[in-house]
DNA sequence: TTGAAAGCGCTAACAT
DNA sequence: ATGTTAGCGCTTTCAA
């Protein structure tokens, strides 16, 4: 064999323990597994691990147990703090149970989410975590036909149903948009999400919804298609504030894009909320740390992933389980970014 | 194609791609490896895998063969766009080789790299990547007495010879600096990141070194300890602009608290470049998509992250190479934060 | 409850 | 160049 252990003191197995322990390995391994052992030799055979430092090795495990004790987690992009957000809910929910964590970035090619998915399901992982992924279609059937342990993370409208979590966007933006009227805006501001996404058109139904219960006018001048990036926020806003009757209070889709208002607002020298109120979504980190702090509809991400990991969980052990969505409730976040209009801006 | 997923592929092994091709079942696993086998029988094995779907085991490969083929990286948040990007450039470079990714996180808990590192060396990665770490003086004489292949990017001076890959911040303190004293500042504000970290403080003494060349006097009162947060820019920035001769020029140590730098003078009605010069480190993508759109001392992050991966596979491979830093080059990206001060406004 | 024995799918010596 | 044969470290029958 090649694997020259020259240094490496670590090479101790079961039957290390075991030997040490003076059992069988096999009661090591029910020790390890949990399965009945009589309390003495647990009791030897844990003492031996600890003075060995035994580590189980997690390959050999996975072999001989068809469990890898990983799952997999496929996002688009590392570099959207929105997934870092539900990345950190993973990682949490994934500690405690001894469960590691492989991460895969799908952005460097279109439609290459369908071979990872082969790559991975093959015997990697155990189960698969999916962040608001592309191209789904593609392997989501493959997924449920194979019976492959997998949860969507905000995602939906599929036409199919399909094991997600996600929140409640409509109601978020429903809730944000309320807030604006109850504050006494009449003329709302509206800067939609990519609206390839269900989670876009959610908020902008519920804006609507939202302005028509109040009794007030759908002006579509109001409503700009964005894409959930900043530059797309900023330009947005000065087409909206370009308007003859420009509005009080503009909500965006997402932080992000609420950050490229806020630069628009200020860059013709007015003031955030004095004259504009300002409204974010998601509740990144970053809305807290902004000057003024981002008044958003939180989206709780991070438990989202925690939540996912639950369901993921309840898949493995259970591969018959329905298929259930559910949705996390969103929260408003009072902060620094809306007020009541002043009424001399009103004219 | 491949897979006519009829019924799940699942069991094939390379047992099943021998029977199909009429070979013996460890010319397939030299095939898989490319080993010496006759381009005849490589072809039929080949042909056979594509027709009946074949996907190696990664599991047991690396039970047979020591090595598992995934390489563990260790961050401590990935909230942090900046981690984000350098991830991007791990994933890169990885996916070519076919190495998978495991992703762990030690914001949880201090010092429980330890722990981890323990674990995962044990034989669930073939190498450790550290980006940033904190306590590494824990782990990494057990790494290196282990022989244990890992790299540590962006991090320096612990005493003893560690290999790693940076970004040359002393430069690029010194290059922004420099860049501002020509544009025809005197009085530059620096807002300095978490002074814990070595890359901070070379930034700093960059800045002081330009001062120095150029001639020009270092004021102190000039000189802001931040921890590389937007709140804490904003707040450094303020104390700046309450300066009696206050600076016409800020640079900040890193982009996120550029950002606050940014807050912090349109807050008072100044503005960008006109009034104020302001110059981040990192150009995170953020820092093109605010507006004005920042001008940036570039650390190639995504590079950096490649870079760390091709040095831990020389290590990987040759356990016993000589340990070495990689040092990257910064790059100013000018763009339209800075400009030359008004004269007027220098009294 | 416990031990013995049979693999999990693969790599790598060892032959040929 | 190719086939044969041991294991890698562990989980799981199967007996006892």
């Amino acid at each position: 064999m090649a694997r020259k252990s020259l240094v490496a003191p670590q090479d101790i197995t079961i039957f290390d323990v075991a030997r040490e322990a003076d059992v069988s390995y096999s009661t090591v391994s029910r020790v390890i597994n949990n399965k009945g052992v009589s309390a003495e030799k647990r009791e030897r055979v844990l003492r031996a691990m600890a003075e060995l430092g035994y580590v189980a090795n997690v390959q050999a495990r996975s072999l001989a147990g068809g469990k890898s004790h990983i799952i997999g987690l496929l996002v688009h992009s590392l570099t959207v703090e929105y997934f870092g957000e539900i990345a950190r809910g993973v990682d949490d929910a994934l500690a405690p149970v001894q469960y590691d964590l492989m991460l895969y970035t799908t952005h460097r090619r279109k439609g290459r989410e369908s071979a990872y998915v082969t790559r991975l399901t093959r015997n990697l992982v155990d189960g698969l975590l999916l962040v608001l992924p592309r191209n789904a279609e593609d392997y989501l059937e493959t997924l449920r036909h194979r019976r492959f342990p997998h949860v969507l993370v905000d995602h939906q409208g599929l036409g199919f149903e399909v094991p997600s979590v996600g929140a409640s966007n409509w109601q978020g933006g429903y809730d944000g948009t309320r807030y604006l009227i109850e504050l006494g805006h009449h003329r709302i501001g509206f800067i939609t999400g990519d609206m390839a996404l269900g989670c876009a058109r959610d908020r902008l139904v519920g804006y609507q919804q939202a302005l028509s219960e109040a009794g007030l006018p759908f002006d579509p001048a109001l409503v700009r298609e964005g894409d959930f990036l900043q530059p797309q926020g900023f330009l947005c806003a000065n087409e909206l504030l370009d308007l003859a009757e420009r509005p009080t209070a503009i909500f965006a889709s997402n932080d992000v894009s609420a950050f490229g208002v806020m630069e628009a607002v200020r860059n013709r020298g007015l003031r955030i909320p004095e004259d504009v109120s300002i409204l974010g979504f998601d509740d990144i980190p970053q809305a807290a740390q902004v000057y003024p702090a981002l008044t958003t509809v939180r989206q709780p991400l991070a438990e989202m992933g925690r939540t996912a990991v639950q369901l993921l969980f309840t898949y493995i052990n259970e591969p018959d389980a329905p298929i259930k969505r559910i949705e996390l409730p969103t929260e408003l976040i009072v902060r620094q970014s809306c007020q009541a209009p002043v009424i001399s801006s009103l004219a």
